[in-house]
DNA sequence: CCGAAGATTGCCT
DNA sequence: GGCAATCTTCGGG
């Protein structure tokens, strides 16, 4: 047993719950405590949100095409944290599952538990604004945000001690009162068709929905490429 | 080496 | 709803 978040003992999840294929892990993900502890203070959240990636047989998955630098972590045991960048700015945080995939469960959005003030702090971001509370971790990158994690954590071990830990509150219960809904995940182009993203059914907390849509091409200068000399070409 | 897309977000119209 | 921001990663030539 360790501490899990004030008010809400959670016990930490141990490495058997991960070894599982991701389909079978993420719906139950649902309603855990993720929380990361920081100098600055500890922020934990109940998780609202998951999507599953399979490994080779899943097209949309970092892992489909193979091991590179990037993702080298869900090519590993299950049980660490696979924290990936992403459109230049973002983060967006994954649990490895088992070995044999790979695969992840990618951590969508969730309803901050402990250290609100925190993480609306990290949220504002020096902006003159105040991010309503609905909106902490309401979204991949966001969630990532509100906790502090980055690429520091790619790696980290979930199932002993690090400063990032995933537990089952004392009170969880599968399945969930108010029920898991499943449907289409989100921002991909590949597979999807495959309803492998799992939210609480209702949770105000569940990011809003958003189909990949390809974008347009950046216009290409109207100087030549490949020319960097000023040399004109027709 | 270069180009294009990306498991997104937030601001603008 | 459209699209810019911002840069890493990956695949193709």
């Amino acid at each position: 047993m360790s501490p899990g978040p004030a008010g809400r003992p959670a016990k930490r999840l141990a490495r058997a719950f991960f070894n599982r294929p991701a389909l079978q892990v993420a719906p139950e993900l649902l309603g855990c405590v993720l929380w990361h502890d920081t100098p600055e203070g500890r922020v934990a959240a109940e998780i609202v949100e998951v999507e599953a990636y399979a490994g080779h047989t899943d097209p949309a998955s970092h892992a489909f095409r193979g091991r590179t630098a990037r993702n080298a972590v869900m090519f590993g045991p299950p049980g660490h944290a696979y924290v990936y960048f992403t459109y230049g700015m973002h983060f967006c945080v994954n649990l490895v599952c088992a070995h044999d995939g790979p695969s992840a469960v990618l951590l969508r959005a969730g309803r901050i538990t402990e250290g609100a003030a925190l993480a609306g702090r990290r949220r504002a971001a020096g902006r003159d604004v105040v991010v309503p509370e609905r909106n902490l971790a309401r979204g991949p990158a966001t969630l990532c945000q509100a906790l502090d994690i980055d690429l520091a954590l790619d790696g980290a071990d979930v199932c002993t001690d690090s400063p990032l830990q995933v537990g089952r509150p004392a009170d969880w219960t599968a399945p969930p009162a108010g029920g898991i809904s499943a449907g289409p995940r989100v921002g991909i182009s590949q597979a999807q068709d495959r309803p492998w993203r799992f939210w609480l059914t209702g949770e105000r907390h569940v990011s809003a929905y958003k189909a990949a849509k390809p974008r347009r091409a950046a216009a290409k200068p109207v100087a030549a490429r490949g020319r960097r000399d000023g040399t004109m070409h027709r």
